[in-house]
DNA sequence: ACCTGAACACCGTTCAAGT
DNA sequence: ACCTGAACACCGTTCAAGT
């Protein structure tokens, strides 16, 4: 191998799984998941979209990928922080990389999250869970209460009508019209619409880590 | 106009927005929305695809039509039941009309939620909700917490390897094997895919209302 | 072993042409 | 006013052919 075929690798980088999902989010963060296919994600790579299944089996599984990426991005706290806050930082960094990809809920939606990276977070939350003393049932509950307000905050920020307001612009305008028809929705809107989304996440997280700490004794 | 031709209007269908919308839901739960296409919903209303472009803006508008359709679904309580009693059943319905209709989860998580009866339904939640002494802000709270415990619960639905283990029909031996590496995760296993998701819902649900509650005073 | 061109069976959407 | 055929610019995926 030559010094520039070295080099020609070392730039373009060679085609591997990794490489192809790290691009693919880079992607999807900039131009919406919508946007990425095949053909796209292949000139991005500097190659034909065909040469793509070389390392990846379908675009499902490209999405797999992704999913996992950004689930193994959310750091795990240690081993000895007590419940109440090792949870608490659990939530907040979980919501923190969803929102840095918003594509990741919808996707996670209906594809589910089982990658190796997935596992590993999970098998950490229910560690900290059981290590607190809540029986197997309560571990299952909590797992599935809090993986619920923290997908459902993603929701509710992905489709905030402040956040989307380009699309939604006459949205004001709108409810101001509706205001006799639609008096609450009028009244609450720009609370909903600018609302801080890590204060209203947290303010639901400590309800739900009380109703679950009244469980424990 | 002769009896034939009225027949056969009768029989076929007058094609408008409202009825593309009502066999496009069908066609979603019968296949799923990823098959659902604007020259098979054609087919489906016995209709070239370019047709149904006369009645609709587009393929997002059917898509929002479909949102709003499902969400109008929901039964209202009376206006004279007492709060929590108001928000377990706006809660419980929603859920049943959710799983009815798994597609429009991921599909609300992308599109929001903005049509009319959409607007009814939170307009409703939120009167609850103030009727019941919340402040403003509380309201505004409350109404993100029980949308978020819903669409989530809704998630947890619709991923739980106990339902797709179709697709996931080697999910349990995997998890075997990977029992020294994640404990927790192969132990709570069985409980993740074989539980009432009613009951789950509703456990997590009277935890949400009894924090709530506890602001009220 | 990896990449490619051509092809297949699809998409959403537009638009001029029909009635 | 509503429906259609043909067309445009895309998709994911397969496969034989190249190196």
């Amino acid at each position: 191998m030559t010094y520039d075929e070295d080099m020609a690798t070392r730039t373009r980088g060679t085609l591997t799984r990794d490489r192809i999902i790290e691009v693919a989010i880079a992607f999807a963060d900039e131009h919406g998941v919508e946007a990425l296919s095949m053909r796209k994600l292949g000139a991005e790579l500097g190659v034909e979209a065909m040469s793509l299944y070389n390392h990846v089996d379908n675009k499902d599984d490209i999405y797999d990928g992704m999913i996992d990426f950004v689930v193994g991005a959310i750091p795990l706290p240690d081993e000895d922080t007590v419940w109440q806050n090792a949870i608490r930082a659990l939530g907040t960094d979980a919501m923190e990389q969803f929102s840095a990809h918003p594509w990741v809920a919808p996707l996670m939606m209906t594809r589910g999250m089982f990658g190796p990276a997935a596992l590993r977070f999970m098998d950490r939350v229910l560690a900290v869970l059981s290590n607190a003393g809540f029986t197997d049932e309560d571990t299952h509950h909590a797992w599935q209460m809090l993986a619920s307000h923290t997908m459902g905050y993603t929701f509710q920020q992905a489709t905030n009508p402040g956040a989307i307001d380009d699309k939604f612009d006459g949205l004001d305008v709108l409810v101001a019209q509706l205001a006799e028809e639609f008096p609450h929705v009028a009244r609450l809107a720009p609370l909903l619409a600018q609302c801080e989304f890590r204060h209203e996440f947290e303010f639901g997280l400590d309800i739900i880590i009380d109703g679950l700490e009244a469980r424990l004794n």
